[in-house]
DNA sequence: CACCATAAGCAT
DNA sequence: TGCTTATGGTGC
């Protein structure tokens, strides 16, 4: 019989095409297409890889395989009843992996993170159809009653309504009053309504509307718009008026947010003004949710998704809009598995779709700030607050002339103020920028520092928790009691504010005021979190005491005082980026305050309040900070004037990564555009036991780094044994 | 990535 | 000696 899968003259004859998987590998494979079975790029498969079968992307024809492996091609197992996946994907998925230099495969991963595919379970449900039974019961008294509308309800459901257990509905089933049927498919997406509560726009709002809705015009292709607006100005109110736009088209909207924490908030906002809630996408999906959200958003079905970055890589039907909103936050960078930054890779995916993308911030990047001011991007301001609403009025604290008690943080004027806000029934804002009790423990009798015994970094006091915590690799320690070197006792003592500390402090300073801490490491879920906000919205707490995690997206309408405790905390690290990135994270802080009644206040507490950002801030002079921070960036050629990446060379002891930077340094291609800085020990030189080591790679902007840095590491040294070589480009975190 | 082969640790 | 755990290479 022909059997084409061994006879060797049938070989040629013999359709072959390469399928990328989604393993860290960077090449696609190449599987021969079994007889009738039709496909073509883009279409999904099930393929052999080794012993077992994996999903893969059918990437191209391939006329001529590799005769080395001629006899060794297998079979594609099976194509998939999914949409294949467009060109417009394909290319992105492409253009990361190039730039970035991570493996396609890795990158082809995040596509196809679908979750659990196969035929959905059935929910049942249960329609009142017969006569009462026999025996009455309270129980069925009450289910019989919630049924009595003759309509199909969730079984569970109204088993939870009628507070019975499910044993009951099977009871009465048996005796013929209920009937079991299947539930109808519940939609995974709902349409949102484009008019269902049209915004209340100020004149300024409605000028931006009006530009959104342009950028959105059919046809207009790519465009990029920094729609750039002060904390509660409308940004959300207004390049919603684009997502109304695009639904109107009957296209699809992706809206990037940093973190999915800050989603709650957002979702019910959405809802209000569209009718509807949209499609959710994050890390924290059930494999389930995870599934239909997938297939909704490849069948066109789920017009809005809302996604923390991974979402920029789902398989969009008809992707009309990108929204990156927050667009400065680092949380876009993602730093393990591919390094890639997903509001520039977002920009990409909307060249390549020719559609319009809004950045939305409040302090937008000095990369695209950079871009708006050449004309790279068009500008969309929202100069004020809307409903007349003030900014804060901030005012530096010098600590060097009003410096708190000794083992105090919280000076006497800012006591002060926070006192008069709590006499007021008002709340008031205490931020630091850092988890536990105390950054550091030391013995007063040998001087001896707890260190975390693999990192090179201190242990942190987590008196809540009763430990000692390394914030890098997660090695916790209970509390001793004594000196572990001297063992001496009670001669520890604890150096440094961080939040549970300055809760105690902040107890002692006003006994009677309510306090909550928001920390990351004291939430324990979304939900919790959300419930907590709640609380604070409600007005069940007088001080808040929170890390960076309360400067994102929270609106709490009762919080007029903002303290920073600490705000040259992040200013002295070394980071290229740490002036940027404290004028942002401060900004967003204090632009909690006065959000709704419009008299908020804001207190830096800072040891150089003539510092080019504590300036800015205070005279609430923007532009004043991006012109010299630009100038910085342009004299040292930094991005965005320059290119950047870093290699971290790691190894378990400090003599191999150190020698392997060494012959990696001096393998480098000369060339007069690029400079190659180092070794130098990274600025955290042990992390997790490993030893680590930074070559820092600049060029001149016009020039491709990454096909550099391909070139260099193909014929570089190779990496072997526990040797790990990182590549990021445009690395945001320089530890 | 996720699997297997092989090597290295360790109690019996 | 066998069993577990770490490590490196490989997949078409």
């Amino acid at each position: 019989m022909d059997d084409s899968r061994t006879s060797p003259t049938s070989n040629a004859s013999t359709r072959v095409v390469d399928v990328q998987v989604p393993v860290a590998v960077d090449q696609a494979y190449s599987y021969r297409v079994p007889r009738g079975l039709d496909l073509k790029p883009g279409d999904v498969v099930a393929v052999p890889l080794g012993p077992r079968e994996v999903l893969g992307v059918v990437w191209a024809e391939n006329p001529n395989p590799d005769p080395r492996l001629h006899n060794r091609l297998k079979d594609v197992a099976e194509k998939l009843d999914v949409p294949p996946l467009r060109e417009e994907l394909r290319r992105l998925v492409d253009w990361v992996a190039n730039y970035t230099l991570s493996p396609r495969g890795q990158v082809l991963r995040m596509t196809l993170r679908m979750g659990e595919l196969g035929p959905e379970r059935q929910r049942m449900g249960v329609r009142l159809v017969g006569p009462p039974p026999q025996r009455m019961t309270p129980a069925r008294r009450r289910l019989i009653e919630i049924l009595s509308d003759g309509l199909l309800h969730g079984k569970s459901d109204v088993a939870k309504e009628a507070g019975v257990s499910p044993g009951v509905i099977d009871g009465l089933v048996d005796e013929g009053t209920l009937h079991v049927e299947a539930m109808p498919r519940e939609p995974a997406a709902p349409t949102p309504d484009p008019d269902f509560a049209p915004a209340d726009f100020s004149p300024e709002q409605a000028r931006a509307a009006e530009t959104m809705r342009e950028l959105v015009k059919p046809g207009g292709g790519f465009q990029a718009a920094l729609l750039d607006g002060v904390t509660g100005s409308g940004k959300t109110e207004v390049y919603f008026e684009a997502v109304a736009e695009v639904v109107r088209q009957g296209r699809q909207c992706l809206i990037l947010m940093p973190e999915i924490a800050l989603t709650g908030q957002f979702l019910d906002r959405f809802a209000l003004r569209f009718g509807v809630r949209p499609l959710e996408w994050h890390s924290e999906l059930t494999p389930r949710t995870r599934a239909r959200n997938w297939a909704a958003i490849a069948a066109g079905e789920a017009q809005v998704v809302v996604g923390a970055r991974s979402a920029l890589f789902l398989p969009y039907a008809d992707l009309g809009l990108i929204i990156v909103d927050e667009e400065h936050d680092q949380a876009y960078k993602q730093e393990d598995g591919a390094h890639y930054h997903a509001r520039d890779m977002a920009v990409v995916r909307a060249s390549i779709a020719r559609i319009p993308i809004v950045l939305a911030s409040a302090t937008p990047s000095v990369e695209t700030e950079v871009n708006a001011r050449k004309g790279r991007y068009r500008r969309i301001p929202l100069p004020s607050r809307f409903g007349g609403q003030h900014m804060p009025q901030i005012e530096a604290i010098d600590l060097r002339r009003e410096p708190p008690m000794r083992g105090r943080f919280i000076s006497p004027r800012l006591a002060e103020q926070v006192g008069h806000a709590i006499e007021r029934r008002e709340q008031a804002l205490l931020f630091l920028n850092r988890r536990g009790y105390a950054p550091l423990t030391l013995c007063r009798a040998c001087g001896h520092r707890f260190a975390c015994t693999i990192c090179d970094a201190w242990l942190v006091d987590h008196r809540f928790r009763q430990r000692l915590v390394c914030h890098h690799c997660g090695f916790s320690m209970p509390r001793p009691l004594q000196c572990p070197h001297c063992a001496a006792e009670q001669s520890l003592v604890a150096v440094g504010p961080g939040v549970e500390r300055l809760q105690e402090e902040a107890s002692s300073l006003f006994p009677d005021a309510r306090t909550m801490v928001l920390s990351s490491d004291l939430i324990t879920s979304i939900e919790a979190m959300r419930s907590e906000l709640n609380d604070i919205a409600e007005g069940r707490v007088d001080i808040i005491i929170g890390t960076q995690l309360v400067a994102k997206g929270h609106n709490f309408p009762r919080l007029n005082l903002v303290g920073v405790v600490d705000a040259d905390l992040g200013l002295s690290n070394g980071d290229p980026r740490a002036a940027e990135r404290t004028f942002q994270l401060l900004n967003q802080v204090i632009g909690r305050a006065g959000r709704d009644q419009g008299r908020g206040v804001g207190f830096l507490q800072t040891h150089q309040p003539e510092h080019p950002v504590m300036k800015a801030l205070v005279a609430c002079d923007r532009e004043a900070f991006y012109a010299s921070e630009i100038e910085a960036r342009e004299r040292t050629l930094y991005p965005p004037f320059g290119r950047l990446a870093s290699l971290i060379i790691s190894a378990g002891d400090r003599p191999t990564a150190e020698g392997f930077a060494r012959q990696l340094a001096s393998s480098a291609p000369v060339d007069e555009r690029v400079q190659v800085l180092g070794p130098a020990e990274a600025p955290l030189a042990v992390i997790k036991g490993r030893y680590r080591f930074r070559l820092l790679v600049k060029s001149v902007r016009s020039f491709d780094l990454s096909n550099y840095l391909r070139q260099w590491l193909a014929q570089g040294p190779k990496t072997k044994g526990n040797l790990k070589l990182e590549v990021d480009v445009d690395p945001q975190s320089f530890l």
